[in-house]
Parts: C-alpha cells; sequence; structure tokens
RNA sequence: GGCGACGUAGCCAAGUGGUAAGGCAGGGGUCUGCAAAACCCCCAUUCAGCGGUUCGAAUCCGCUCGUCGCCUCCA
C-alpha cells in the first residue's frame, strides 16, 4: 500500500511503526458554529482511510482534538451571553450529530483542549529549558523558531522567504516574527488556567502536540487534516513535538485532504460562503455526500455544487438498488468476485484512489442487475457490494420509506390502484401514481408488484 | 513577492510512457397499458495552448495562458 504524504511529497509505501497496528491523528474541530460541508469532505476522507486500514487488517487507533477554547469561541460566547464552556459543548454535540448522519464513525477519544492542559504546561515547560522556547513579559510563552534548523520542512518554506511577506505586528514582544504561541495570556475577562507564567490558555497548536503524544506515543503514524493546516498548523506542531522529544519524526505520514469550493472560493467559517452539513442533509442522504466526496481523488479541490450532488445521489440509489433487488435464480452468477475485490483493493492501495475503487463497485452493480436479469443467484455478489460499500462507508440502505405512519395508507393506496390496473382504469390508476409522486412518493411496478419509496 | 496544487467529453471525475475507467445528463432500443427501475447500443481520433524528448506522451521536459490554495483564523 502506498501513501502519498506531505513531507517528502512522494507516495510511500505504507509501514506503521508497529506491525499491524496504526495511530491516526486528525485534527479536529473549532466548535462555535454548524459544522459545514468541507469539514465533513475531510472527516469523511479520513473515515474512509481509517476504515480501509481495518479492512486490510491493522488496528486504528483514531484521535480526534476538540479546540474548545480560542478567540472565535470567546468572542461568540459574550455575544450570546453564555459562557465558552457551554458553547463549546453545544456545538461539539451538533458536530457528534452530524458526523453520526454521515456514517463517519468516531474517534476513540476526542480530547478536549481545556481537559489537557497539565500535559501542555509539562511539554512547553520542557520547551523552555531545552531552549527552545522562551516567556515573554506579558506572560505569554513564544516557540523561537530559530532555534530549529528544520524547521519549515512541511510546507517547503524557509525563515528568508516567510519574512519577505509575513505581517510584522508593531510592539512585537516575540524575538522573531515567525515565532508563535504555545501559551497566551489572559486577557482581563477571559477564561483562564494558572501556569507557571501566570493566567493563561493554550495556544492551538499546542493541544494537537500535547495530544497526539499523550494519546498516540512520540511517532504517530498518520496526521490527517486539511491542505489549509499545513502551514502553520501542522508545521508548528511539528516544531513543538520534536524539539519536546527529540525523536523524529513526529509524524510518518502527512496525509491532508484538498478543500472543498464554493464557486471559486473556498468553503470556510470566515468567508462564510457556507453549506452547513444539516443543509446538505435535508436535500440529500449521508451516502449521496459521501458518495459526492469520494468520487473525487482526496488531494485534489472539489466543488460543491447542486448538479455534483444530484449525480452523486442518482448513484448512491443505483447501488443501493442493485444491493437489495431480489432474484430467486437458483444457479450462481457466474462473476469473479476475487478478481472484482482485487481492482477494489489495488486503487486503494495506490494512495486510496476512492474514484478508481468507486468505479468497480458499479461495475459490479451492472453485473448484479443483469446476473439479475438472466434469472442467476447474485446473492453472492450483493453481499460483495455491500461489504466494499461498507469500507467506503456507504450504507447502501434500501430504499426510504421513511416513518411508518404513512406506510398503510399508501399500501392501501397501492392495493387500490392494482385493482383498477386490473380493470384496465389506467387514467385513476395514473392519477394515483402521479399524485403520490408529487407528495415524494415513488412508485415502481414491477412483475411481482409495486413497491415504493421516498423520494429524496 | 515566496511556497504548493490544478487545467481530461455538456457536468463530475480516474488514468503519470503503449494507444482515453466510472458516474450524471443526452440520443436510440428492449421491457411496460403508460411510466419508473433495469438492461443493450451510441456519446473525447483526443486530454488548456505551443514547442521538445521518444518507435510511441494526456502521461516526461521547457515555455505560455488560465484557475485555486497557503503565507492571518480555517477541515
Amino acid at each position: 500500500m502506498k501513501i502519498y504524504s506531505t513531507l517528502t511529497r512522494t507516495k510511500e509505501e505504507f509501514l506503521p511503526l508497529k506491525e499491524g497496528e496504526v495511530s491516526m491523528y486528525v485534527c479536529g474541530v473549532t466548535p462555535y458554529m454548524d459544522a459545514h460541508v468541507g469539514h465533513a469532505m475531510s472527516y469523511i476522507t479520513f473515515d474512509v482511510i481509517r476504515r480501509y486500514l481495518e479492512y486490510k487488517g491493522y488496528r486504528v487507533k483514531y484521535i480526534q482534538n476538540v479546540t474548545d477554547i480560542d478567540d472565535k469561541i470567546i468572542d461568540r460566547a459574550l455575544s450570546q451571553k453564555i459562557p465558552a464552556r457551554e458553547l463549546a459543548d453545544k456545538f461539539f454535540n451538533s458536530f457528534t450529530e452530524d458526523m453520526a448522519c454521515l456514517n463517519i464513525r468516531p474517534a476513540d477519544a476526542f480530547p478536549r483542549a481545556t481537559l489537557e492542559i497539565p500535559k501542555m504546561i509539562e511539554m512547553i515547560t520542557s520547551l523552555i529549558q531545552k531552549g527552545h522556547a522562551y516567556a515573554a513579559k506579558s506572560g505569554s510563552v513564544y516557540f523561537r523558531v530559530r532555534s530549529m534548523p528544520d524547521y519549515g520542512k512541511l510546507s517547503g518554506r524557509n525563515l528568508e522567504d516567510m519574512m519577505a511577506g509575513a505581517r510584522i505586528e508593531p510592539g512585537d514582544e516575540k524575538e522573531h516574527p515567525m515565532d508563535f504561541v504555545m501559551w497566551k495570556a489572559a486577557k482581563p475577562g477571559e477564561p483562564s488556567w494558572p501556569s507557571p507564567w501566570g493566567e493563561g490558555r493554550p495556544g492551538w497548536h499546542m493541544e494537537c502536540s500535547a495530544m497526539a503524544l499523550g494519546y498516540l506515543g512520540e511517532s504517530v503514524d498518520i496526521h490527517g487534516g486539511g491542505q489549509d493546516l499545513i502551514f502553520p498548523h501542522h508545521e508548528n506542531e511539528i516544531a513543538q513535538s520534536e524539539c519536546a522529544t527529540g525523536v523524529k519524526p513526529f509524524v510518518r505520514y502527512w496525509l491532508h485532504n484538498g478543500l472543498l469550493k464554493l464557486g471559486e472560493e473556498k468553503m470556510s467559517k470566515s468567508l462564510g460562503n457556507l453549506v452547513t452539513i444539516k443543509d446538505a442533509l435535508k436535500f440529500y442522504s449521508s451516502d449521496a455526500i459521501r458518495l459526492f466526496v469520494i468520487s473525487s481523488y482526496y488531494r485534489n479541490p472539489l466543488t460543491y455544487s447542486l448538479d455534483a450532488l444530484d449525480a452523486s445521489q442518482k448513484g448512491a440509489e443505483r447501488l443501493s438498488k442493485a444491493a437489495h433487488i431480489e432474484s430467486n435464480g437458483q444457479f450462481p452468477l457466474e462473476l469473479d468476485l476475487g478478481s472484482v475485490e482485487d481492482s477494489f483493493v489495488a486503487a486503494m492501495d495506490d494512495d486510496f484512489d476512492t474514484p478508481k475503487a468507486v468505479a468497480t463497485l458499479f461495475d459490479l452493480a451492472r453485473q448484479i442487475n443483469t446476473g439479475r436479469d438472466s434469472g442467476l443467484d447474485i446473492s453472492r455478489a450483493q453481499q460483495l457490494l455491500l461489504k466494499l460499500g461498507s469500507v467506503l462507508g456507504l450504507t447502501l440502505a434500501e430504499p426510504d420509506t421513511g416513518s411508518a405512519e404513512a406506510g398503510p395508507f399508501i399500501e392501501l393506496l397501492l392495493d387500490i390502484r392494482k385493482s383498477l390496473r386490473q380493470e384496465k382504469q389506467f387514467g385513476l390508476a395514473d392519477e394515483i401514481r402521479n399524485r403520490l409522486a408529487s407528495m415524494g412518493v415513488v412508485i415502481e411496478d414491477k412483475p411481482e408488484g409495486a413497491s415504493w419509496h421516498l423520494k429524496r
């Protein structure tokens, strides 16, 4: 299996530190508003990677942090006149719901920044002792970038280049403009925690270093996040972690997903051009959203559009139907299921080439449908389709019949319509079908009788 | 300005040296009372453009044009 690592900018053979086990850390959210489809893209990507690694037989330990204290949370909590903690809880719960709706499996742990402060203080203290950090007179502590010769290796930058375009804050207390804060001195009224340098709160990059090291050890196999985190966030995590432990590499494989665009721009909270996951789920199924994401290669940018989502919705329905159509054939479909699975694996082994893997699923679906039409037993092929679908996190659930309440009434109408059709009263039969369709109930007449499901 | 991606059919999107996967849309057909679903057939002599290397290039090299991301919070 080959995985592209941002650090080396090449596809590398994947070899975890411990045989059979993979430690995986993915940067989580800052919960101060509802998550958007860009977040969905990132977490679907890493969910698929996790599922595939488990499919390959690895035991995966998956950690995702929660940045439950930062400027945005403080600002927003202040304007809503609620404690920062309450705001963060509210939107973290919302995030958890969204992830569940998208069939994204929860991490093994969701450590929160505010509960990991002792670990961070310990790490910062050690960095100061080693000369990699210093406390300024405000009580903030900064990382000394010049103390690390290979600072910039992840993002391919060097200090001189960065200085050219750097925004230098006037009256900065930092030794070097690129030094970054690990511990922020508290301003009056802000939530704060005691530290050897006075009341304050952790800097953003510090929590991920402390948690990755604390939960997964000094060398993590996979660390993931969006490409927008490469610099400065992940660069600074490397700096803190490698300087604190002396162990290199902090991360063996750095994975970054491409960013989701809305129109010509990146979808982001700060630009405000976003579609929340909750809104997307009003119109599209979890499988449709997932299929939209995995139909494109994870390192490439992807543009959110209704056309693309509509296409994915149709595609997802096609796969679900193939996975569940009934056949009472006696003779099994002659299809080399092993080679189908091999194609799937070959695609996924090549740096998680999900678009190609998805193509094998559609090919399999066609084989299943053809086999059914020929009166063959397709159950084993259907099992394979469901199995490979689940590796990609697709439920391929049977068409939705919604809450059961309307069910008996729809069945009643179908019975009446059946009689009408038998009596060649097609005008009335069609009217029932059309009226139900306008209410979102799709009827399909089949040789064995009519079936119905809700249109998404 | 520095760093990094990308440009393949109407749309989405694989393919990194051997002659263009897959999905959606569209056209024709089978099935159906009609639809829907499903199936079959068709749908890029061509991969932003121009040069070069090669027996052979969408794939490698150079240049040009265009788009995006990061360098400030961001998945």
